[in-house]
DNA sequence: TAAAATCCTTGACTTAAGTTAAGAAATTAT
DNA sequence: ATAATTTCTTAACTTAAGTCAAGGATTTTA
């Protein structure tokens, strides 16, 4: 499966990964020999809500989008997260059960993934895979406290001047709708907003 | 520094690290002895704002209050942790920089510690204890992201109910200002949808 | 057990976000 | 290139939370 991944995908993969830990080539051919590959469309589901995580998700390049439906059948986008990095619901892949979230590609890219079998396996043979894992495990936490705390600290104005300071690539590639759920306000409101906030 | 430690408190320390790591007897005294105690009174600070967390807690029982003041002086309610169960500022412990929030005991109790160096070393030697520092990362992750989803996807109101399903413990011991906060939202609105609510 | 501190409620008023609706602008697909 | 779709803005109105202020209830502590 392996013979399909390009060079630079594989440089981009390897390059993340030691990031978090330093891997002699060995246990670099361990990993990959792994994962195995996907193309995948703009606006392609990666995770469908309802269903169980069974893979971790690496994208060496583009972005992504977390979302689901509320009852009343509004949309609410939860996350972005641009390459490089690991994506999944792990919250469906740790507790194995149906996810909330759908998982959606925002630009037509290549993938990376391994099987949740085979993760759990390498955790078990390899000592240095399992402190990848938690140190992945210690960045997502990091994320999502930050985004909760914009919650807990700021007002919707400041949440927004908050994302145009963090992450200035959400604003400049996404979708405004998208962005005001991530904020967790309406659209509308998100417009007014930037609107006051130009003049 | 064992000699201090109670057989009730080793006993729920080993429960609880069993929950997540089957430990045989001689892994568990490798990990207890690097773990350390100390009486906390009602209220005590055990990482303040503005330090490096450099260690993490064990609360055999009781619970803790994770706080921050905000510029403008009002002091925001982040999380509250029942026993049993890991401690600390993660995001300062992880990066080890100065920790926003305090951690503060809300009952006069016993606690355990290990600093962070030894954890580090424990991680290095122990591939079990790497293992638990992995799932406990993942924990902490899912219950932060319940947290902020409770905002996403919900009114103060619903947050309120959302609460007293998911924590009715938080209901009954904590004082409705902490709540106010950690919902993101004032006593006094706090108050009102509590009433609104009995009628 | 009395004084002090903390905690909770209520009222009047202000403000900002939600709702509904319509149409303009921009992007995407054929 | 044009139609279709998606995205964004604006307006009028409603609603719920914030703010300020005061007083009562409860808990803590000396």
């Amino acid at each position: 499966m392996n013979d399909y991944i390009s060079e630079n995908i594989l440089n981009l993969f390897h390059e993340f990964v030691n990031r978090f830990i330093p891997t002699e080539e060995n246990l670099f051919d361990i990993i990959i020999s792994n994962f195995e590959y996907k193309k995948v469309a703009r606006k392609e589901i990666l995770l469908e809500a309802g269903k169980t995580a069974d893979k971790i998700f690496f994208l060496p390049e583009g972005f992504a989008r977390f979302y689901h439906t509320k009852k009343e059948g509004t949309e609410v986008t939860s996350d972005f997260y641009f390459a490089p990095g690991f994506i999944t619901s792990f919250t469906s892949l740790i507790e194995q059960k149906p996810s909330i979230v759908n998982i959606q590609a925002m630009v037509k890219m290549d993938v990376l993934f391994i099987k949740y079998k085979n993760l759990m396996s390498l955790y078990e043979k390899e000592h240095k895979v399992e402190r990848l894992g938690r140190l992945l495990a210690e960045q997502v936490f990091i994320t999502s406290e930050k985004h909760l705390l914009s919650f807990l600290n700021d007002t919707p104005q400041e949440r927004y001047s908050w994302l145009m300071n963090e992450y200035p690539e959400y604003v400049k590639n996404i979708p405004l709708h998208f962005l005001a759920s991530y904020l967790g306000i309406t659209p509308e409101s998100l417009s007014r907003i930037r609107n006051r906030y130009t003049k």
